[in-house]
DNA sequence: CTCCAGGGAGCCT
DNA sequence: AGGCTCCATGGA
């Protein structure tokens, strides 16, 4: 622990303690890849701290997110460095860490208990160390309204914007970082703000669902230990979410790792591999897929749409 | 110039 | 319930 008081020059004080601390990797069953774990469009909720995304190099990068214990502003750093994970947090990130990046997922388990084909066993082995991200609902809720329609880099930016221009300051030892703005601050910035943040036609949906939230009319957690089903028509109460934004939500911010978000890629990957899966509708593809893959169809999703999405397979020339 | 991006709302049958 | 159209914005 490491006591940093700094001195802005405008004269007020800022205290910040920065404690520090590493994660023993060695014994992880399945290890992990940081980069692909939270670059790969489950989360946008993390950025490097050289401004880059998923670029060469990135195994070295130090990524920085934020979170709330407590309902306590946390901001988390955290690099790979050999076999450690260390961090650097604003108290202790230990226990959000290893929720926030599933590192009590056995990879080995959960693979072994997912069918095994030459598509899923190629994508498992790409990334092997992904691991699918828990992280914060509504961050999540409001990250995926804003990703429809849209490419994964620019729903980083998209993310960036908002925390800059809305997200409350937080002092990070001598440097100040934004969190992810509160649903009351997102509700209070209006559509026209959101609109020049860039997101476009999903600006009131935004703004309705950081509402919704801040009233207290819903909220995201409502889903938790709701039948699959109903849990996602429960999401789709809010302004901007459908089926798909609904799973994703699910599966990357409530923990239900059955959940398969069905985007353009999977659907893509349905009709060229699992053509017998492919139903009339969504709901039906879905009850399919999750049959068909077991209860960690969400964790063979992931690797499969990041294994074609970054073009980590043979056929990307096409 | 056109086409596309981790889709969804509104409106129609 | 299931189809059709429009929706901002930026990059290729």
């Amino acid at each position: 622990m490491k006591l940093r008081p700094t001195r802005g020059k405008t004269g007020r004080n800022r205290l910040s303690i920065v404690e520090r601390g590493e994660l023993d990797l060695s014994t992880l069953p399945g290890g992990l890849d940081l980069r692909a774990t939270v670059e790969s469009g489950q989360s946008y909720l993390w950025w490097r701290t050289d401004g880059e995304t998923y670029t060469e190099g990135g195994d070295g990068a130090t990524y920085r997110t934020t979170d709330r214990v407590d309902g306590v502003p946390v901001v988390i750093e955290a690099e790979r460095v050999a076999d450690k994970l260390r961090w650097r947090a604003t108290g202790d990130a230990a226990p959000v860490l290893r929720r926030r990046l599933g590192l009590d997922d056995d990879l080995p388990a959960i693979r072994a208990s997912t069918p095994s084909d030459d598509l899923i066993d190629s994508a498992w082995e790409a990334s092997w160390g992904m691991r699918i991200v828990r992280d914060p609902p509504v961050p999540t809720l409001v990250s995926f309204i804003c990703s429809t329609q849209m490419r994964v880099e620019r729903i980083f930016e998209m993310q960036q914007s908002l925390r800059t221009a809305l997200g409350a300051e937080l002092a990070f030892g001598g440097e100040t970082v934004h969190a992810f703005p509160t649903p009351e601050r997102l509700a209070a910035a209006g559509e026209t703000k959101l609109r020049d943040l860039g997101l476009g036609y999903r600006a009131p949906y935004v703004q309705e669902t950081a509402r919704m939230v801040a009233d207290g009319e819903a909220h995201p957690a409502d889903a938790t230990d709701l039948p699959y089903e109903e849990a996602r028509e429960c999401l789709t109460r809010f302004v901007g979410v459908g089926d798909k934004v609904a799973d994703c939500v699910l599966l990357f911010g409530l923990g239900e790792l059955s959940a398969v978000p069905l985007d353009t890629w999977i659907q893509r990957t349905v009709r060229e591999y699992y053509p017998d899966l492919e139903g009339d509708s969504y709901a039906e593809t879905s009850r399919a897929i999750r049959e068909h893959l077991g209860p960690y169809a969400g964790y063979a999703q992931t690797y499969v749409f990041h294994y074609r999405r970054a073009g980590l397979g043979p056929e990307t020339t096409a």
